[in-house]
DNA sequence: ACCTGAACACCGTTCAAGT
DNA sequence: ACCTGAACACCGTTCAAGT
């Protein structure tokens, strides 16, 4: 049953968020949607494009709105939604810089410097997070319970 | 001519800063020392291991100092003097929030929230400058000529 | 202590060919 | 348009064996 741009993507993201960002392979992405690896190459040219595409997708819910703190905490939200999320929607972010429609939203109601360091603590505080609880669930050390209000006192800090 | 693990780390540094972490494997830290891969497993238990001690010796000669200020730019600096610096310290430093030499350092001239989130900042716009002028070298984008000062104005915001 | 050689189970990507 | 099958040049890691 031939697949489409977005039934890949979202086979992408089941795999992302059973296995993993280390183990979302190509081979195992094709893999869940039955079908050959090189088959993928027939809607996207390579990985990268692919993980561009998942990280659209996993903010693409968020809304700004018109308050910086609801907004931060609803991205932030989003990333925590799928394992590895923040990474993934970090890197690629970067290659775009100044240009994704949410720090464009955040410039709007705030200014374009608050927006964008708004963003990179977002995803700084968010990415540290992800790992930290994953390393804890392992059992490799022990579980900062602090990590929710941290995050939101660093962004009080930000945006007083 | 046996290696100690300081040159295991150090030819580690040489093939990241040439290659790009993408392209720091195993196998060509070992082809950079002259050595089989299977020798680098008597000197580290695993690849992530070996990327925890590149990146504690990236940011091992920041001093904090008294300065925040002064401190953020430094490890700034540190982390931009290698290919994807900021890369490989923001992963390693994520599975030791709030244990860090440097976070600890910071909490001590400022507080605990102000250290987390301006090391968190710094990762973050770091990680996104670096990849963003890696970019606009291989001429994808073009390139924002403001990202230091984004960098300074950002930190300024975080401190006022 | 430090390393080799060989193997295992994987990768991303290309490309001719099929329907 | 969407996919298969086979191949190419890679990975990280293990382990017996050498010196």
């Amino acid at each position: 049953m031939a697949n489409t741009l977005d039934d890949v993507v979202s086979g992408a993201l089941r795999v992302l968020d059973e296995y993993g960002l280390e183990f979302c392979s190509m081979r195992r992405v094709a893999g869940a949607l039955g079908v050959q690896p090189s088959a993928l190459y027939h809607h996207v040219p390579d990985k990268q494009t692919l993980l561009a595409l998942m990280a659209d997708r996993i903010v693409s819910d968020v809304e700004v709105g018109d308050d910086p703190v609801k907004a931060a905490h609803r991205l932030r939200e989003a990333l925590l939604s799928v394992r590895d999320g923040a990474d993934v929607v970090a890197t690629a972010s970067a290659f775009r810089l100044g240009d994704s429609r949410i720090e464009n939203e955040l410039a709007e109601i705030t200014s374009p410097d608050v927006a964008r360091t708004v963003l990179l603590y977002v995803f700084g505080h968010t990415q540290a997070t992800q790992m930290h609880r994953q390393a804890a669930q392992v059992g490799i050390l022990q579980e900062d319970p602090d990590l929710d209000a941290s995050f939101a006192r660093g962004l009080a800090l930000i945006l007083r």
